[in-house]
DNA sequence: CTAATAGATTTGTATAAACAAATTTTGTCT
DNA sequence: AGACAAAATTTGTTTATACAAATCTATTAG
């Protein structure tokens, strides 16, 4: 293959692959009714160990930034996933937690999304994903 | 960096990358009232260039799988930047072109895009975008 | 302490997308 | 030709997203 179309090429296969995964991952979890987006957002919460998170770090941290975070927690707190609590103390920012449901859920989902990453990345031997990997924090993490 | 969750972060990777892509092109075409995906089927409708193409073709080749090209296609009627011909002689499936409309703002689109599409890759050289290229055609072409 | 300001969060509204169902078209068989 | 089955396209409805404006919180200056 020649290098006539290779940045078109490439974007375009970046935006394919992403497009693949964001269908795979959404499959794996459309049974139990969450978005990739709420998803990646248990997860963020999770990885905070109980430390309480506000609206802001949530969203830094968000895979797709969209405009509206707000929604998207309630969304969560309807589903009795995550709880969103006020510190009567100091007025501090809302604070956002994962409940314990949102922990059983998401160590439900944990091998399903391993399995679909896997699924994802098959066509790659463990070399080419560390290569990609690799390949793809240099763009991700130039910002 | 190690190879524990190789996978998972492969992934997430990915799903930023993608996300990055959208995000600079989308603000590329923003000024020009196009989405990434009206901007994508205009690119496929020039490809054929003049050879109709019906809704069935369309959709397979769009990056974004969407459920609803109907009205993707509505949208750059609206815009006057594409046609839809009924072929009275066959009573063939609708086919769509691409108007002239929509030719000159692709044309004035591509230099702005290539620039783009080189934004979002000059944190790697040459050598790397095809080896990322080829990687990630390994991805999407295994379907 | 109060007002002013900047930053964070929420809300309103318009637009786009997902999903399912209905309609239309095409091909095949009798 | 007529009827059925399969595929393609459209439409209705719900849900999610984008964008802008409004509200609220905390910080700083007077």
């Amino acid at each position: 293959m020649g290098n006539l179309d290779l940045a078109k090429n490439t974007v375009v296969g970046i935006l394919k692959t992403g497009c693949k995964a964001e269908e795979f991952l959404g499959n794996t979890l459309k049974p139990f009714k969450i978005s990739l987006q709420q998803f990646n957002v248990l997860r963020i919460l999770r990885g905070r160990k109980g430390i309480p998170a506000n609206l802001q770090t949530v969203q830094k941290r968000m895979i797709h930034k969209m405009s509206n975070t707000t929604r998207l927690i309630d969304k969560l707190i309807d589903k009795k996933l995550v709880k969103r609590k006020i510190c009567k103390d100091n007025r501090r920012k809302i604070e956002i937690f994962i409940t314990q449901e949102g922990l059983d859920l998401l160590s439900q989902l944990d091998a399903l999304i391993q399995k679909t990453e896997a699924e994802i990345l098959v066509p790659l031997s463990l070399e080419e994903q560390k290569n990609l990997r690799h390949l793809i924090n240099k763009i991700t993490l130039s910002r």
